[in-house]
RNA sequence: CGGGAGGUAGUUCAGCCCGGUAGAAUACCUGGUUUGGGACCAGGGGGUCGCAGGUUCGAAUCCUGUCCUCCCGACCA
């Protein structure tokens, strides 16, 4: 089987798939837009979900767990507080298979064993999780409530791609109610800030903060923060949303509480979340056409040590030394796989350690024992240097923290080098054409006008970012004058 | 959901037009030689051709239906 990943400047949908699958991360399933993460994958999210609920559990936070079953009605009481929710689900309609009786070792549903009401698969889990904490919350006393939960959604999406966008996909979502609007807004740039903390320190992915415009926000929030990456083909990913939800699930789902006056109120409520997307935007923000490159403080592996000898003496010695640099590595913390596996050479075990983005690898041979050193190899710059076997594992850690940042700073340089400021609408278009990136331009704020921009250009408004500069000027289509530029491109 | 391309060995694919014993490469197993960037030789095992019907003496091949995948578009809390 032909091991090459195909060139980014080539396809980049071939590639993106070439490095998921050859990488080990995952692989398409038997079920319909559903993917199969491979313990390689797996590992890596285990990684990232490990980082991220440690920063949730800083924040105050605690882990539940609600069903993946929703009622129809529930889903009804949340539609009518807000209309637009999407409605691509996957509904439970029977709870029975039987033997069919025209077609011998067949099975079909038994019509006999219809539920009186449909079961929904969350797409989401607020309608569930704000009929529970209805009865969960009287008082004042009882808040805020900062819940998080690790789980599975389905959304019937029409067309899918392996973790930007599946059918069944792994995530975590917190949902909080308040006592005031101040608190639940606090808690919802919170949230925003942590997400922008993990994926720009652990995934080492620049992102910007912003609040969406009306068109691209949740349905039934009053604002929705997000962040953005840029992607190396030049278009933008949405990395984790965190929305402000005022009172409008209390109203829906009749959660009210007593303030210290025994006056009856709503609560004020947020919901934040990231899922697997995120193992698609480190994977299209740091990969190369050799394979995966990952950042060090979340791969599942950090280092590989290959041995290069001649028979078996000579493979004791080197198992010897390489026994000795492990336990060295580990105490450190860092995670080292050794490769002795005779079936395969070491240039195959290159190339397949490549592809996999572990991003240091060691190889080691009589030649270096005799000389007391080392071949390092990098991941992401491709560089090998020799280096002394006394104090290696200090150098090793050392190396990892200056790849992590590397990463970053590489991914940071791509992205302010494809932050351009258009003011025409000849330019706007060029740009998103020839260059791609976040473009950045005045709007006049409406949804029409966002709307007409995004049928023309298939462009959308990312975001506003938080720490925008205030500056006059005239929308980029309507002519309208405007008080600040907003974040436009093409998105996944 | 619209358009296009596919589903044959673990994997990537050929064979299909023009029906007639199921193929290649690679991976895997055995033995040997190898090992500093995807090794080589010899031998071997492995597939109800996505599924269900139909046509036919005979179907991977023709027809109908259906499921699934990929690409483009629409959709996307």
């Amino acid at each position: 089987m032909s091991k090459e990943i195909t060139s980014r400047a080539t396809d980049y949908s071939q590639w993106y798939n070439d490095l998921v699958i050859k990488g080990e991360l995952a692989d398409y399933s038997a079920v319909r837009g559903c993917m199969v993460i491979k313990p390689y994958g797996f590992a890596l999210w285990e990684n990232m979900r490990d980082a991220l609920d440690k920063m949730f559990k800083d924040t105050g936070h605690v882990n539940a767990y609600f069903p993946l079953f929703v009622p129809k009605s529930l889903f009804e009481a949340e539609e009518k507080n807000a209309e637009g929710f999407a409605k691509e689900c996957a509904i439970v309609t029977h709870y029975r298979l039987k033997a069919d009786p025209a077609k011998k070792g067949k099975l079909m549903v038994d019509p006999e064993a219809k539920l009186e009401e449909e079961l929904v698969v969350r797409p989401t889990s607020e309608a569930i999780i704000w009929n529970t904490y209805k009865n969960w919350i009287q008082s004042y006393r009882d808040l805020p409530l900062l819940i998080n939960q690790w789980a599975n959604v389905v959304r019937w999406e029409m067309r899918t791609r392996l973790f930007l966008r599946t059918a069944e996909f792994l995530w975590q979502e917190g949902h909080t109610a308040h006592a005031t609007k101040e608190e639940a807004i606090e808690e919802t740039v919170k949230m925003l800030d942590v997400y922008a903390d993990f994926v720009e320190n652990w995934m080492a992915v620049p992102v910007i903060k912003g609040v969406k415009s009306a068109n691209e926000r949740f349905a039934g929030a009053e604002d929705t923060y997000c962040i953005e990456a840029l992607m190396q083909d030049g278009k933008a990913l949405q990395a984790g949303t965190s929305h402000f939800l005022g009172q409008n699930f209390a109203k829906a789902f009749d959660v009210k509480f007593s303030d210290k006056e025994n006056k009856l109120e709503y609560v004020w409520a947020t919901s934040w979340g990231v899922s697997t997307r995120l193992i698609g935007a480190l994977v299209m923000a740091h990969s190369d056409d050799q394979g995966l490159v990952l950042p060090p403080k979340i791969a599942p592996l950090q280092v590989v040590i290959v041995p290069i000898f001649k028979g078996e003496e000579q493979k004791a010695a080197i198992d010897a030394k390489v026994q000795a640099i492990t336990t060295e590595l580990k105490s450190k913390g860092i995670s080292v796989k050794y490769d002795d596996n005779d079936n395969a050479r070491p240039g195959w075990k290159f190339a397949e350690y490549e592809m996999k983005g572990v991003p240091v690898r060691l190889a080691i041979g009589a030649r270096d024992l005799a000389n007391n050193v080392v071949e390092v190899a990098r991941r992401d710059t491709k560089e090998k240097s020799t280096v002394s076997l006394d104090g290696i594992a200090d150098y090793i850690a050392q190396l990892l923290a200056t790849i992590q940042q590397a990463l970053y700073q590489k991914a940071l340089t791509f992205r302010e080098a494809n932050i351009t400021k258009v003011d025409s609408w000849d330019a706007f278009v060029k740009v998103l054409d020839e260059k791609g990136g976040f473009v950045a331009a005045h709007w006049d704020g409406t949804p029409e006008t966002e709307e007409a921009i995004k049928e023309k250009t298939k462009a959308t408004i990312r975001c506003i970012p938080l720490q925008n500069t205030l500056e006059a000027g005239n929308c980029i289509l309507s002519g309208q004058p405007s008080t600040q530029r907003v974040l436009f491109a093409r998105a996944y």
